[in-house]
DNA sequence: CCAGAAATGTTTAGGCTTGAAATAAATATC
DNA sequence: GATATTTATTTCAAGCCTAAACATTTCTGG
């Protein structure tokens, strides 16, 4: 996605109640626009040094950094509803990252089922030194803004899709 | 990506100069996980409209979108460069707009290696309604925020990335 | 106990995405 | 005019991603 839009959209007349009219709707579209654009700009570069440096993927990293936070590991299906991804893009993930031996499927006792995925210590050595860098990486590309700044964009970010947010878990 | 992070990164003392240090980067780094994860639900969001409602894609939509904007057509490098997307990838979602008879390749002039790519009727007629529909989706999601919040907020994102965005045309 | 429903993972088909290699055409250099 | 470089696009290999179909296993209510 880029930069969108066409055409007006509702015609029709708007009466007022809170905020809506073709105004405010061609505002929202416009912000849509430009979060979408600031996040791919950010995710492509984090992208690019992460294929450098480690030779590694996004995805890749986030199962790690999910992984890293649960030191006894997690199920598959934690896994993907943690990430929000589905069940069989973990599935594939987990396969590369196992043959890498960065982490390891083990059984669950009581459900034959299930899986649980865990951190190798290779796994965990790795992740530290990709988050490490991780962290330069964005404070470096977003160090123009001030702390405040960066609280109040988050806390306005927040709000922006708090409606949408009720089946989260975090 | 989702919610990595892991451990401190710059451990050395920082002086002060403009703003950096722990506290700073952690915070930024909690900005980004937040940007992404706004725009991911968003990007979640419309895609599966478009998905049910039109049996199409994000990235269909987009290179729709670019080509409504120019009559003409654009080439496929204006294409991508556009859209920011790779060479590669254009040609395969241009071959299944075009086999969709959504758009057509003609033939350029005074450079064969080039190709533009232009709307038919049926796509334009297409892309006319798709975008109606997708601006009432944004202004859904984001409805909650006001005409001024929406602006100031697009102002700060802008001032976030602008460092990056040298490389830019729009 | 046992049949149906629900849950856990994997597989599959189709599409998106990239970087790199391959083509082919245009342009620059000698 | 022949060779080398650059430009425009496609092809390829690999990985990411989803929804839907599938196989197992577990749970639930008779």
């Amino acid at each position: 996605m880029s930069a969108h839009s066409g055409e007006p959209a509702v015609a029709a007349a708007e009466t007022a109640g809170k905020e809506s009219g073709r105004a405010a709707s061609k505002t929202r579209l416009r912000l849509w626009l430009r979060i979408l654009k600031t996040s791919r700009l950010i995710e492509t570069e984090v992208r690019e040094k992460l294929r450098e440096e480690f030779d590694s993927t996004l995805p890749r990293f986030d199962v790690m950094a999910a992984l890293y936070r649960v030191e006894t590991g997690l199920r598959m299906s934690d896994l993907s509803s943690e990430l929000r991804v589905s069940n069989g893009n973990v599935t594939g993930i987990v396969d590369r990252l196992v043959s890498d031996g960065l982490i390891v499927r083990v059984p669950v006792d009581n459900d034959r089922r299930a899986t649980i995925v865990r951190l190798t210590n290779a796994g965990r050595e790795l992740f530290q030194r990709m988050a490490v860098k991780h962290e330069s990486w964005v404070d470096e590309i977003l160090g123009g803004l001030s702390t405040a700044e960066a609280t109040r964009l988050m806390a306005t970010l927040d709000a922006a899709v708090r409606p949408l947010e009720d089946n989260e878990s975090e």
